[in-house]
DNA sequence: AAATCCGACAACCGCATCGGA
DNA sequence: TTCCGATGCGGTTGTCGGATT
């Protein structure tokens, strides 16, 4: 081995203890305060991107992975923090019934909004939904699930939302419990974040106000919205056999307590509700492809058939369930599924929405297990 | 009151793609 | 054309706090 050769062996043995050495003492795990501020510091002063060069010259032990991922998921100003809104939820239904995982390119569609949240959203929500279902989440069953169930729930949702704040007669319930942050003067990311409202940020420590991190990151501080999405799994203490539910309940055409509050029929049938997807969401100029036409989507839907047939109305009706009453006791008679909210003067705790909702997805899950038959237990 | 379970989400990892040398 | 570093993307994991037992 020549001297030079040794030279470049001993360079390369220093060079790689280096590197060990770098690796080693590179962070992982949860950013600190003094992290974050050393990034936002740097990238006020230098900008976006070289997330490598950032990572060598702002003094962080971090790679320029870790920081890329740190800058685009929390701490850039625009991020938007708090609860998906209903408008989001539904925007996200649509967009990943086309583009599937797509969530890069589903999150440019919700301004403020990242492909991890997106991605955790449908994860951790929209997939349990689908375990409950007993099918893939990505099968054109569930699909139509989502399309029949959920979606026509985010509308009146957001019919609600819009509705209460257009409204206050007295026969209005009070707003949906399961938005209690909006009543708090400053939580201006609940409920609807989606209209305008940035990450609140705190200007003493240059830190996005309750500042994920830290040791506790959970909600980041931001205010939780108790309300599941339709069906989150609870103690399972609500339903315990099939045989014990309540009939699950369904609209007639007569008029509803809905038609009270809202003024008019209320989506009188799926095609309505789907009908309106597209304007509810701003999607007239979003050009969706064929699953941008909602109402043949619905029209071959094995679920809305059984639905449409099993509805003494000879529809699926969505509104309001119940009125002034106990909502759970408005049955449609043959013990049809409904779409809509359970909303009514009975005002319903958050746990009588999850009791609800579990209804719902135990019923869609029976009537998925008549049609398909879904083996086996989860 | 303690233990356990579970949902939520930040962060990491591996792979793919892009762009410049 | 090839190589290589930077960046982007999607899947997965780790950890926390709240709920439940």
């Amino acid at each position: 081995m020549s001297q030079s050769q040794r030279k470049g062996a001993m360079a390369a043995l220093t060079s790689s203890k280096q590197h060990e050495e770098e690796a080693m003492e590179l962070r992982r795990g949860p950013w600190t305060l003094e992290e974050d501020n050393l990034l936002m510091n740097y990238i006020a002063c230098h900008g976006e991107g070289r997330w490598n060069l950032l990572a060598r010259c702002s003094g962080l032990k971090r790679t320029g992975k870790s920081c890329r991922l740190r800058w685009l998921n929390y701490l850039k100003p625009d991020i938007k923090r708090g609860n998906l809104t209903p408008e989001e939820q539904l925007l996200i239904l649509e967009l990943h019934s086309k583009w599937g995982n797509r969530w890069s390119r589903i999150a440019q569609h919700l301004p403020g909004r990242t492909d991890n949240e997106i991605k955790n959203y449908w994860r951790t929500r929209v997939q349990k939904q689908a375990r409950q279902l007993r099918v893939d989440a990505n099968s054109a069953v569930f699909r139509d699930a989502v399309r029949c169930y959920w979606m026509p729930r985010l509308l009146e949702k957001m019919a609600a939302t819009s509705s209460s704040a257009a409204h206050h007669g007295e026969l209005l319930p009070p707003p949906p419990l399961h938005h209690p942050s909006s009543h708090i003067p400053g939580m201006a990311s609940s409920p609807s974040p989606i209209h305008g409202s940035s990450q609140p940020h705190d200007a003493s420590t240059n830190a996005p106000a309750g500042s994920g991190g830290y040791g506790h990151h959970r909600n980041n501080g931001y205010p939780v919205d108790p309300s599941p999405p339709p069906s989150t799994s609870t103690s399972g203490s609500v339903i315990s056999t099939p045989a014990a539910l309540p009939p699950v309940p369904c609209f007639s055409s007569e008029l509803t307590w809905a038609d009270v509050q809202y003024g008019g029929p209320y989506y009188a049938d799926l095609d309505g509700a789907a009908g309106a997807f597209d304007s509810v969401l701003g999607l007239d100029g979003l050009d969706l492809g064929p699953a941008d036409d909602c109402d043949a989507v619905y029209s071959d839907s094995t679920l809305l058939d059984y639905l449409n047939s099993t509805c003494a109305g000879g529809g699926t009706m969505m509104g309001v369930v119940g009125g002034a009453g106990n909502p759970h006791t408005t049955s449609c008679g043959g013990g049809g599924a409904m779409v809509g909210s359970e909303y009514g003067y009975g005002s319903p705790s958050p746990s009588s929405w999850r009791a609800t909702d579990e209804l719902y997805y135990q019923a869609a899950a029976r009537k998925l297990g008549d049609h398909h038959h879904w083996g086996g237990g989860i």
